[in-house]
DNA sequence: CCAGTATCCCTTTTT
DNA sequence: GGGATACTGG
């Protein structure tokens, strides 16, 4: 390993000194002890992290005992593809993956010695929420008080806990000062749900990490194993890790402190999800001797745009200083627009569409930007009439909507038979079982404990057992250990269609949409992977995007919320609904962390543009949830002068304004 | 105990 | 403007 102080006499098969600027080339070949590095929007962090990847694997480091941990899975597999095109496929032998994927894979590995048996199912935040929605209503047996928190809510509390590494208590107190009286109910319903996860092997997202967290706190022998068979890791999107995350980086960096994380303070949009910008600020603390290295130039956009983007984020009160440059000078100046309604915002945008096209612009190079997945409905009706071709990232997906939920359920009693929210699910389809009847099935199925064949066996009343027959049937037809997952899908999805035909009007697009499942399928040899991977890893698109995923090829416009156009760039950005109330949400208004995030939301929207950059806001639209009509442009925006940000409107205004 | 109807709630963002 | 929950009739 000293051989690497002394690269700078090794021949490099890669000429780091041409292809990096000085801040990035110092970041790669900084290869020994903790490294931060800040990096502001468009400095070229993912070139960084690519050359970093290639540097280590041509130092000769095994690619094994590269960690590269990610947002989500496919930034790491292009990060990777990357690192072979520069170097050679070595690269793509580097462990990556997110903290969540990751966690999983030791946790399969070690699940015996935690006491996890052999399998366990992964359950999303909507199967979560169901859980404790059984547990409320068993628990409390009397009727919900109206001011006791949802599901939804109660969910939020104990994931908020686990990811902050705080008890039920304090976050209550915390944030939710107005569940206090229910604080004792919300400990109870917390403690049920923690046994009643274990009873059913189930883990929900926080408990990938809190169980790996635990088995390498627990198991010095796996501690020194884990964290020795890792020479080097690498975090991308430091800025949104949260304290559980933190903790599990210093576990794993235990043995050998080689240990880069990079990120941008002023990127950081998950605190709802318990990620804290401070992780980010305290790095150098958390690993003394910490280099910091900062990335100021910025390659993506035209000046006018950065001149805009810094004035937005100097509005930020706690940052890591750093003033982005560009040496693009030239350009055209930011616009911000106000159109006289929701639908003339959308036909704003597509006049532009028509426009930039017309001037050589592929579709693929346009992105507009939304605060939330609900949005953009009117500009996707108004781009389906023009025959504009889309794709939507973000907001509701694929496979949350409930004819994929009810395929998946058939297919998760086969790996775990135990999975009493699947069954629940499936049995709640047929005629004439509703929650009482399914609860008995379910306990019927459970006392034969021979997986869900016993469903063919359990003593179960006449009347209900013939309703059963077409669901025994199914799961008399599929063997799991012959069939490949592909067949089992084919086999449900035909048992099903009957059900989807009554269930919904709109069956035939549903329909279409279990075929794309099926497509999905064709890919896996292992349903237990295939399940985990539509938990951990589901596809990003919407449910729409299934069908338009064969007309208009790649050259589609993207519709993307925010959060999901993150580490994304585009020739040109429009960002929609900047209208003040809904960007920043009047939610937000009164709290002066959540106002900065969505500050910070801004910023990172704004920055996604190489060459021109809009903003859109329809004048006049009443709020319900405040009884306002909002008439400003976004603060964020507000009182920038006009050198700055231009200033159009579009539509026809009532003369009455 | 199921299934249909009334009512109330909230209404980001994602692993 | 929708989804989940509560209530009620059969």
């Amino acid at each position: 390993m000293k051989e690497t102080v002394n690269s700078a006499v090794r021949n490099f098969y890669i000429p780091y000194e041409t292809d990096l600027n000085s801040s990035q080339l110092e970041a790669v070949i900084h290869t020994e002890g903790p490294l931060l590095v800040i990096a502001g929007a468009g400095s070229g962090k993912t070139r960084t992290l690519t050359y970093r990847v290639a540097r280590l694997v041509e130092e000769g480091i095994s690619p094994r005992s590269i960690l590269l941990l990610t947002f989500t899975r496919k930034a790491a597999q292009e990060m990777l593809r990357r690192a072979a095109g520069l170097l050679d496929n070595r690269c793509e032998n580097i462990s990556g993956g997110t903290f969540h994927s990751f966690a999983n894979n030791i946790l399969r590995k070690y699940s015996r010695r935690i006491g996890l048996g052999s399998g366990f199912n992964i359950i999303d935040r909507y199967d979560s929420e169901a859980l404790i929605g059984l547990l409320r209503k068993e628990m409390l047996k009397t009727h919900l008080q109206s001011s006791f928190p949802r599901n939804h809510t109660l969910a939020t509390i104990f994931s908020k806990a686990v990811n902050k590494v705080l008890t039920i208590e304090d976050v209550v107190y915390n944030d939710y000062p107005h569940f206090a009286d229910y604080l004792d109910t919300i400990i109870s319903i917390n403690k049920a749900y923690k046994i009643r996860k274990t009873e059913h092997y189930y883990l929900d997202y926080d408990d990938l990490l809190l169980c790996f967290k635990a088995l390498m706190e627990e198991h010095p022998d796996l501690r020194q194993r884990i964290s020795s068979s890792y020479e080097h890791i690498m975090v991308d999107e430091y800025q949104d890790t949260n304290q559980m995350q933190a903790d599990i980086l210093t576990l794993l960096a235990s043995a050998n402190k080689n240990i880069m994380v990079v990120g941008d303070d002023s990127q950081s949009i998950y605190a709802f999800r318990g990620a804290n910008f401070i992780n980010i600020m305290r790095f150098p603390e958390l690993f003394p001797g910490a280099r910091t290295i900062t990335l100021e130039e910025n390659y993506r956009s035209d000046q006018p745009i950065l001149d805009l983007t810094n004035i937005i984020i100097e509005r930020a009160s706690e940052k890591y200083s750093k003033t982005l440059f560009t040496r693009r000078k030239g350009g055209m100046k930011p616009l911000l627009v106000c159109t006289s309604g929701e639908n003339s915002q959308s036909k704003f945008i597509i006049e532009k569409i028509h426009e930039l096209n017309q001037c050589g612009i592929p579709l693929n190079e346009i992105a507009v930007l939304f605060r939330a997945g609900y949005h953009s409905f009117d500009l996707e009706i108004e781009l389906t009439r023009s025959n504009i071709p889309f794709k939507k990232v973000g907001g509701f997906k694929f496979v949350e909507s409930a004819h994929i939920k009810d395929i998946l359920a058939h297919l998760k009693v086969l790996v775990n038979s135990r999975d009493r929210l699947s069954w629940q699910r499936i049995l709640l389809l047929l005629d004439r079982i509703g929650q009482q009847t399914a609860n008995k099935i379910f306990d019927a199925i459970s006392n034969e404990n021979s997986g869900c064949k016993g469903l063919l066996t359990a003593k179960i009343k006449k009347q209900v057992s013939e309703s059963l027959s077409g669901l025994k049937d199914l799961f008399g037809k599929i063997d799991s250990e012959v069939m490949s997952v592909y067949e089992m899908g084919g086999i449900v999805v035909d048992y099903y269609l009957p059900l989807l035909r009554e269930q919904f009007d709109d069956h035939p697009k549903r329909a279409k949409d279990l075929e794309h499942l099926l497509s999905i399928m064709e890919r896996y040899d292992s349903l237990k992977e295939f399940l985990t991977d539509m938990t951990l890893e589901p596809p990003n698109t919407s449910i729409d995007d299934s069908l338009s995923d064969n007309s208009g090829g790649d050259d589609r416009l993207v519709l993307s919320t925010i959060h999901s156009a993150k580490g994304l760039e585009w020739h040109t950005v429009f960002v929609i609904w900047a209208l003040d109330g809904r960007f920043p949400s009047s939610h937000s208004i009164n709290n002066p962390e959540e106002l900065e995030e969505e500050l910070r939301l801004m910023y990172v929207a704004a920055t996604r543009a190489r060459k021109s950059l809009y903003f859109t806001y329809p004048k006049d639209v009443y709020d319900r949830s405040t009884g306002m009509v909002l008439k400003r442009p976004s603060r964020f925006l507000d009182s920038i002068n006009n050198g700055i940000l231009g200033k159009h409107s579009f539509g026809s205004f009532s003369q009455f304004y």
